[in-house]
DNA sequence: GCAAAAGTGTTTCATATACACCCATGA
DNA sequence: TCATGGGTGTATATGAAACACTTTTGC
């Protein structure tokens, strides 16, 4: 993770071995339900050493001919059915001894994870619970212990993903194809926190922004003035890519 | 690099074989010239295939033991000597192809590329040339075609750096311990552009932040008023630390 | 004295923030 | 008709952008 310390190892052993590695992608699924206000994550629980029994990341080794990327994917298929998602890389982790495979396993073979963020919609989500492997959506307020170093992996996503909802129009990914106001300003909050903006402000500022278009649509959920409808409008978006947007 | 398309591949080959890496780590390694205002970059000549006699980042493949940080802050120390930096770990770039060595070299060995990003001190940087490597600053603005993807890696290591000067205070670590507001300034515009502010908002909007300090001394350079030399105050700054401050 | 570089101040305009208030519906 | 959620508007403060102006030096 980034650092300003300095330090510069003094190292001059004339061409040491290499390490061989073997790679794992580990990805970082979250959803937000709305219903609940909860923000939360895909954990699967371990069926094999090392941390057997432990609850982790859904993670997979990469196979010969798959790059990173796919291989993310690939975790996303075989443990959720989605429409949308948004998938991206989030930090490579590769100190030695982060496995503990790495000591008894075998000859010098080191374990390196590859992380992936994704956020996915949790209303379609659904889980494909295998019989054997558990899997389950867990609050992020309350993960208990994860397998290897993969609370830290979750922090550092759970940063990003933060800053994704600031800065770049990830929620239109997640949310359905039209929605009120109010579904992306209670998405908003369950990620951000309760005090990240007053209603009525947020409101204002999106759609001074012209790229939520009101399809005139109106919904009534329970009591209360019905809400209209609005859609993410990507070419009215268009002039703001790359921009430093801020939703906040 | 990031992405928001949906692809999700159907692949169903029970257990495919695993494939085997070698990690390389490359460094985007910045500097600026304040004098010439120009923004540069450190490339070196390859001296063995593949791509041989190419320009490329300075770059290792990962040793026994050793972690990623390590090798990266090893390439450092091997290419130049500096006392302050700033590095921080870019992106993965992994697909299979992305390095010819995979096609005939060995057994379905994969290269992985870990790139970092660094930014130094340009004019107490004292490049270490061994005789045989060709070693340079090249600038950004007109850098030749790279072996590998580096180029890629470079392009996504400078709109790195561009936000990071935006949003953290990267700049000090660089800048020597005294400098004059115009120093920063300089090092700000030749990395962002000329029109990013004016000089005297820059100043003011610095100044009323509070974490650099008068040191009352001054310094005449030629013709003109002397400057004051500030100093960044880290225990100032330390409130602003993990808030979106922006510099701009 | 004049040019050059450093530093200060002012005016204008846009936006964030904190509200108060009106509107449409179900019970 | 009242509680509930949806939606609009306004007053104030804060900050960005542009630019005119003063200060201190070398020549």
């Amino acid at each position: 993770m980034p650092g300003r310390n300095s330090k510069l190892p003094e190292r001059s052993l004339n061409q040491q071995s290499l390490a061989d590695f073997k790679v794992g992608v580990d990805n970082v699924i979250f959803s937000v339900d709305t219903a609940q206000n909860r923000l939360l994550v895909l954990l699967v629980m371990r069926q094999q050493q090392p941390f057997i029994n432990s609850w982790s990341l859904p993670g997979t080794l990469v196979r010969q001919g798959e790059s990173l990327e796919d291989a993310a994917y690939r975790i996303m298929s075989e443990k959720i059915r989605v429409n949308n998602l948004y998938l991206e890389q989030l930090y490579t982790f590769g100190g030695p001894k982060r496995d503990p495979r790495e000591d008894c396993d075998s000859y010098g073979v080191r374990y390196l994870s590859v992380s992936y963020f994704a956020l996915v919609r949790f209303e379609e989500a659904e889980l494909i619970a295998d019989g054997v492997t558990g899997i389950a959506w867990y609050p992020v307020k309350d993960v208990p212990l994860l397998a290897f170093d993969h609370n830290e992996i979750l922090t550092y996503g759970h940063r990003r993903l933060k800053n994704k909802l600031e800065y770049s129009p990830v929620a239109f990914d997640v949310l359905p194809d039209m929605f009120t106001l109010n579904d992306l300003y209670q998405l908003y909050t369950t990620v951000l926190g309760e005090n990240f903006s007053d209603y009525s402000n947020f409101r204002s500022r999106l759609l001074k922004l012209g790229f939520l278009s009101d399809t005139g649509v109106k919904v009534s959920r329970g009591a209360g003035r019905p809400a209209s409808l609005y859609r993410f409008d990507a070419d009215a978006f268009a002039p703001f890519k790359n921009k430093p947007l801020v939703f906040i």
